[in-house]
DNA sequence: ACGTCACCGGAAAGCGCTTTCCAGCGCCGG
DNA sequence: CCGGCGCTGGAAAGCGCTTTCCGGTGACGT
């Protein structure tokens, strides 16, 4: 586990150029003060020859400063978390901090672990993508890790709500999903599924409401609008299809809430035989890169969401401001051919 | 950029628990030893009410242990690295530990600078994932941070050759190219090329040897297989069709050595109005998960990214082995309809 | 009833570093 | 020629913990 015979310190090093710890520290890991020439020639070459490494805890301890940031998503491996993890990791590499990475799995037990270990590890901030989760325990347990990182002097930003209060980057997911329903129903859509992952997640909430405001401006009621909930993933946008496909399918276009979703989901329809968009029209939601790629290229709502990583960690490190800040980002549609008017000749529901 | 105004320490639960520092220090993160019910309630109770939080930095320093491991790898959003860090920060987490991750955007100095901060982090252990570089100097600096690394106490490991002494887990590189360029042999091709992306990086040499051993082995001179070389990113792959096809493309196949940039390449290929495989034949190299998703669904070779980053974090964790491990991986080469008979009047379009 | 031990709490010594604070010294002006 | 100033180097006090070592107490055996 931990290390054992542990390298050479400081003092070793001074020992070696003659010098004392004062000064060695002061030439290697310089302070404001300068050092000689000679001296910190001989401490440096020292250094070398030994192989001395600072000890960044003790540096952390001493100093009360640790150039690290915590970043907690659900899952690396979605592009849309990579996506926020490549900006973040890029804006605290710009400022010379080294950033520990959290994945939740979606739990929210997890996330609480890790916003404590990171307080452990006396980050300077901490990065909360992903949704928020709406449940009252939660929140407050996160509210009050989060009020003391802030008491400590580090500083913390969401990427989506999380009704905390704090800094945020904030998607318009509500006007990007209105932009959706709108578009559905103008292409004549009168009967639409969405398929929502799981509604604890406010941003889940936020792009159903959106969605469902902008069907109803382009005159479809609420009522026509069905509604499947199944995890936020491929899997989940699987069993949508597939639960849409044998309730006996009577919308024209589905909504997937993410991408990835909307992904798993063309797979099972593609699969069943259900061709989009001429049966049914598919609509996802971030533009993740491979949503052009598909057959037929899926429209849906891009959101820049390597700049929506950067902003945060910028947010959360910057400890000058005071009072919390609302940045938002612009959600902006995406048509591509897999949404179709829906047709006069009668879509054929031909599901085995 | 450090936390100012610190946040209670083990001493302030100490006195208002009116208890010892040893004792509050066992209660609370729990040595060896027990402590009486009472004191012990009275600690935990004082600590939650003050909202403490251990310092892990003080804890490393005193303890001497840190849990906490680092990944460098170069770029969290490419799916190939996306899956290692997903393996490989599940593997740490199971264990306890923390995760750093570095983007090194294929940079030998940045790759260095990582393990160097890494180090000084006393980092349990480091994976260094992706591909070496074939260079001296990179090579004899990167093994000397490394075994100061050991010397200290860690340990580290590879995903990918790195000629560098230590454990390595090591994918069937030239195996699985061999199959491909095999298979495309076999299907009659008989003037091909290859997309290389950078040749210091030593996975990609491998890919090409494989690939052309496999080709030979089928039947294809190596003077008959062109060698282009770009990025090794999408972008990259893009800029090697578009040489492929500016200079005339006389080849029936083509082999990206990453599925990243065979995803470039057949957007320029389908732009140029080049049929795969019709025209063209096109393989990849990882088995990302868009690729059965394309049109058509592009040949490739499956590597399982997760749990080789599972693995080489064991590997690097695991303090007890002696000596080095290589892990072997298997490559399975994946046929889908990117590739086809050379010659012959093919269907280009399958559906359903 | 006394000696012995196991057991639990506390004092204190670091872990490796940063950072005051202080001492020595060459330099200037007076 | 002397006092003071500005330097540079060193001694030492922590940063917040863990852990060894000790001492005191109660339970137990005989």
């Amino acid at each position: 586990m931990g290390n054992q015979s542990r390298g050479p310190t400081l003092s070793d090093v001074a020992r070696a150029a003659q010098v004392s710890l004062a000064t060695a520290s002061r030439a290697l890991n310089g302070g404001q003060r300068v050092v000689g020439p000679e001296l910190r020639g001989r401490i440096e070459e020292a250094a070398r020859r030994l192989g001395y490494v600072p000890n960044a805890h003790a540096q952390a301890l001493a100093g009360g400063t640790t150039s690290t940031v915590g970043l907690v998503l659900h899952d690396i491996t979605d592009p849309y978390f990579a996506a926020i993890a490549r900006g973040a990791i890029a804006a605290a590499s710009d400022q010379g901090s080294l950033v520990m990475v959290g994945s939740t799995f979606r739990s929210t037990a997890r996330e609480l672990d890790f916003v404590r270990t990171f307080r452990a590890q006396r980050v300077d901030a901490i990065v909360l993508a992903g949704s928020g989760f709406d449940d009252d325990g939660y929140r407050a347990a996160m509210t009050e890790e989060l009020d003391g990182q802030r008491r400590a002097g580090g500083g913390y930003a969401f990427v989506s709500e999380h009704h905390i209060p704090g800094h945020v980057v904030l998607p318009d997911n509500h006007g990007g999903a209105a932009a959706l329903g709108r578009a559905l129903a103008d292409l004549g859509h009168r009967r639409l599924a969405v398929a929502g992952g799981p509604s604890h997640l406010t941003t889940v909430q936020h792009r159903i409401d959106g969605f469902v405001r902008g069907a109803e401006a382009g005159g479809v009621p609420a009522s026509c609008i069905d509604r499947i909930d199944h995890p936020f993933s491929e899997d989940g946008g699987r069993a949508a299809a597939r639960e849409l496909l044998d309730g006996g399918c009577r919308a024209t276009a589905l909504f997937c809430v993410s991408d990835v979703m909307a992904m798993g989901a063309l797979d099972e329809l593609t699969a069943a035989g259900v061709a989009v968009p001429k049966d049914l029209s598919l609509v996802g939601f971030n533009d993740v890169p491979t949503m052009r790629r598909l057959t037929p290229p899926v429209s849906t709502v891009r959101l820049d969401l390597e700049t929506m990583g950067r902003t945060a960690m910028e947010l959360a490190l910057d400890r000058s401001a005071s009072g919390f800040r609302t940045v938002h980002v612009p959600a902006e549609l995406v048509l591509r051919s897999s949404t179709a008017p829906v047709g006069v000749d009668v879509p054929s529901r031909e599901n085995a």
